[in-house]
DNA sequence: ATCATTGTATTAAGCAAATGATACAACGAG
DNA sequence: CTCGTTGTATCATTTGCTTAATACAATGAT
């Protein structure tokens, strides 16, 4: 797997993005271990301090937690991750919908035109 | 009018978003004439280096062209503001449908989910 | 001719992100 | 006990963004 990182947002943003994506689709389920920081910056490609700084702020949002010397785990509230899915689904949506405000398409016109549209 | 602008993206281009737009929208049309530098980083409380540096992208796109010591204007070729209109639409219906089969939704899906959403 | 305005260029400074290189304490396995 | 792995912290360095303060040439208006 190879990732690829937008230079103008900063990478642990980034990182923090694919790592969400990773508990809602469940490629880390609930009370599941996470590799060690070091691992996953080897994954990614990135330095250890700027994985470590990705994985601080999901854990400052609950949805991971830290046994010190043993290890990163999924938070097993499954309920945080439901709403985590929620809220990204949402958030994905809407800026959707202001996107296409923005150049003067309403509600109904925004939605038609995603018939078109290749997935 | 206060812009807002987003820490992790840089400065320059946001403003290029809110041009881009501008520019789509009709704010300004084809052939029309700029506010200076100057009085755009007034406008959007910015530095005019960074005004300068916003204003050059959307120059090297073609999407404006300069008058030496009078100004810059609009590109006078509608084709190509028709263009970056079809362009900003697909890039933001994609990017919609890119998010939600992340999460494991298709086409169909995520079509009918933006039903619920308010604009 | 003079002056204000235009785009453009330069220089210095500050700041945050990212990397690289270490270091240390704590726990489990051998 | 010893060793490897864990998370965590620190330091220096580089890079790019942003601001600030100027400066200059060219044009139009007065």
């Amino acid at each position: 797997m190879d990732f690829t990182f937008d230079n103008n947002i900063p990478i642990y943003i980034q990182l923090l993005e694919y790592l969400k994506i990773y508990l809602i689709s469940g490629v880390f389920k609930c009370g599941e271990k996470l590799p060690s920081v070091r691992d996953f910056a080897n994954t990614f490609k990135v330095n250890p301090n700027t994985m470590q700084k990705a994985l601080a702020e999901l854990e400052s949002m609950n949805l991971i937690y830290t046994e010190r010397t043993n290890g990163k785990y999924v938070t097993k509230d499954e309920k945080l991750i439901e709403k985590l899915k929620d809220e990204y689904a949402i958030t994905l949506a809407k800026s959707y919908f202001q996107g296409m405000k923005r150049i003067g398409l309403g509600k109904a016109d925004s939605i038609k035109y995603l018939e078109g549209i290749n997935e």
